[in-house]
DNA sequence: CGGTATCCAAGCTGATACTG
DNA sequence: CAGTATCAGCTTGGATACCG
């Protein structure tokens, strides 16, 4: 079942969903917007303080190319733009919600492993 | 909740996994270690034909540090090495999953819009 | 078989400065 | 506020050679 996109080919949907999400920061943004929507630029940066201006509207523009978000812009002084998940990218929800959960086991398994070296 | 990992500190658990899973090729060797396990070098590269050795063996031993995977060396000629996920690692499963899912439904999506312009 | 070492090109990332 | 330009540095990739 090939899957052609942009140029390329893809042999499972898994390798298509992570040409579209695997970027660096694309989970922590649709996180950001899965929380709050819609969110202006200078809102997720506030989301997202250790991703440079320049990448964050890079993987904006990305997504947005990916129809996994909106971009509106309102003819304003001073400028407005708003960000929001797209219906597809809505579905993302269960994506982000595992990842968040296996954080979360993740977390305590290092705690565990932490008592463990510290009895030792 | 500030959780301090390999001289970082995240402050959600959700950063916490994204540094773990995050990795260019990490989900894409989960995913291939949940279908069938374990498994030896060569048979992850029949797999990923895309990755290449070094980024391959690069990831598997970053994942083996986080310990997601174990790595067995058996001392036999010619050298037999197999990988394999651990109990936290098990635990990735509905990520994967989920990503899966979404790509299906993302394919899906794909195929209806090119339908869309193909009728106008 | 399962690596490591080296070289080199290309792309991604980040910090900073600047603009309409 | 939202975004672009520039430059430096790191990461990734591909090919090839070599080792235990």
């Amino acid at each position: 079942m090939e899957i052609p996109y942009k140029d390329k080919t893809f042999f499972t949907s898994k390798d298509l969903a992570l040409s579209v999400i695997g970027g660096r920061w694309k989970i922590a943004i649709i996180w950001c917007l899965l929380r709050q929507s819609p969110l202006r630029l200078s809102e997720i940066q506030k989301y997202l303080p250790d991703v440079n201006q320049r990448m964050l509207i890079r993987q904006l523009r990305e997504l947005e190319e990916d129809n996994i978000i909106t971009r509106v812009v309102y003819p304003v002084v001073p400028p407005k733009v708003e960000y929001q998940l797209s219906e597809i990218g809505l579905l993302l929800e269960p994506v982000v919600t595992s990842i968040c959960d296996w954080g979360d086991n993740f977390r305590e398994f290092l705690e565990k492993d932490s008592n463990k070296k510290s009895v030792e």
